[in-house]
DNA sequence: CAACTTTGTCCCGCTATTCGCAACGGGGAG
DNA sequence: CTCCCCGTTGCGAATAGCGGGACAAAGTTG
């Protein structure tokens, strides 16, 4: 299982060979291989042990890896940390996912949103809008919305392993928003259980009344991310299923987007 | 306000210059400075435009940059996102702060222990034991305990933003752990304010019968990142604040290595 | 609408930087 | 203790990168 930003190793013309290959280290590094050694990224990539080395010394240099005196080995350092909350607040998901999301929007003539989860809510972290129309739905970019209410939250919601989903939903009263609401844990994991086997899920009104929303999620790595979904009102979402395929497309082009790979 | 990490601009004989380079302009990306220009990179580092262009060129093919084709400009790309997931998962934070924790815990005699957020609950993520004896208190690594319970919940929650505070905290029933549980809301936030006030938290049994804890919060970048604590048996804690300048001192230590500065 | 400014891209010869080899040193295993 | 493996360092050769400049594209101003 490779990151798919690293998908060719040879460095085109015109860009920087010892740079790209730091990059190219640093992107070899994953929950699965948590460190490396010398001889180890000097064999991975077919380079002389003293290539390696450097390579991994000017990463540690700049906190991008650690080495551990101990084990002679290199781990992932803070540098990363650093990286990682630049980008949640960057913006560039949003930018990102915008084009997807107005072709989405286009072909459907629905509203299309990405969300991410924020601890026990989920954010809107992208959103256009469906065609013009009295009955527009308009979801809040960099809103919170709630985890058990709609499409959107119970897509990926219904995804999160189960110890840690316990968790987030014991003891906490779900507010109820519309007289379709799910309040009760035990229907809400119900729901859950059909999300997951349907690979999809589909509300109406449960948190704004007469929305209508298709969600599926997003997964990174073989995780649950996010998710991608489309509302609109419930009139315009007679045969939701329709419009699965497209939405299923449309997600795995995130999906994409998010691991590296280039466009075809 | 830099990182830290980008101290000196110059490259250490021995290094890659070229490699060095382009991790230098990826760590000038921050929530201030969110995109760049060839030109203003050339500029602000004094390199040559060629240079600069393909520096960044270089970052953007392995989607550590992404360029905006309308602005002409480059922003933090996805693989930012995989290195922040790979530092999440990795356990680098708890070998780098290990060494720290166990100065504490030698100099005081106490547990000392790092733990970040997650979700609406604290995840102890390092922790080093106490000196021996009957009444030796150990934390859980890895386990999450609750954002209302004990001093080092507190001490992190008590910096959070008040709007995402009183998010997190609305409609959530308080469990009770002990006789000294603080399960009122309006009575928490007066914790949290008095924590603000004297920069620490302190408590006695409030998630463990007997368990004494104080504790500092642990800052990046301005922000409140998560806390760092020592607990043990209340009858060791009859002058807490004695413990204060250490514990601050252990924190500044955690910060500037989650920043990169160099040891002393 | 044209001239001008600004910014990014591309090309090419020179040189500094990086490569690759080989030798060294240190730590762990047997 | 010896061996073996791994990481580190020094050095000459050559290649990759630098820098200047020319070119192109987009935005700005009169």
């Amino acid at each position: 299982m490779g990151t798919g930003f690293a998908a060719d190793r040879d460095t085109p013309r015109g860009l920087l060979q010892t740079a790209d290959r730091a990059l190219l280290v640093l992107l070899g590094f994953d929950r699965h291989r948590t460190d490396w050694g010398v001889t180890e990224v000097a064999e991975e990539f077919g380079w002389d042990k003293s290539v390696a080395q450097r390579v991994l010394a000017t990463l540690a240099h700049r906190g991008f890896l650690v080495a551990d005196p101990d084990t002679r080995r290199y781990r992932i350092g803070p540098a990363a940390l650093h990286l990682g909350r630049t980008w949640e607040r960057s913006g560039s998901l949003r930018m990102l996912v915008t084009p997807i999301l107005a072709d989405l929007a286009a072909l459907t003539g629905d509203t299309a949103l990405l969300s991410v989860p924020d601890g026990f809510h989920i954010r809107c972290v992208a959103a256009v809008d469906g065609e013009e129309g009295p009955l527009r739905y308009y979801p809040l970019v960099g809103e919170l919305y709630p985890a058990h209410a709609g499409a959107t939250a119970q897509a990926y919601f219904a995804f999160v392993p189960e110890d840690r989903r316990r968790r987030l939903f014991r003891d906490r009263p779900m507010a109820r928003f519309t007289d379709r609401t799910l309040t009760d844990p035990d229907a809400l994991e119900r729901r859950f259980h059909r999300v997951r086997e349907l690979g999809y899920a589909f509300t109406i009104g449960e948190y704004d009344a007469h929305v209508a929303t298709l969600a599926v999620p997003v997964h990174l790595h073989g995780e649950p991310y996010g998710s991608l979904s489309l509302g609109g009102h419930e009139d315009r979402f007679e045969a939701p299923v329709d419009r699965l395929p497209r939405l299923r497309r449309a997600a795995e082009q995130v999906e994409r987007l998010l691991t590296g790979a280039r466009r075809h």
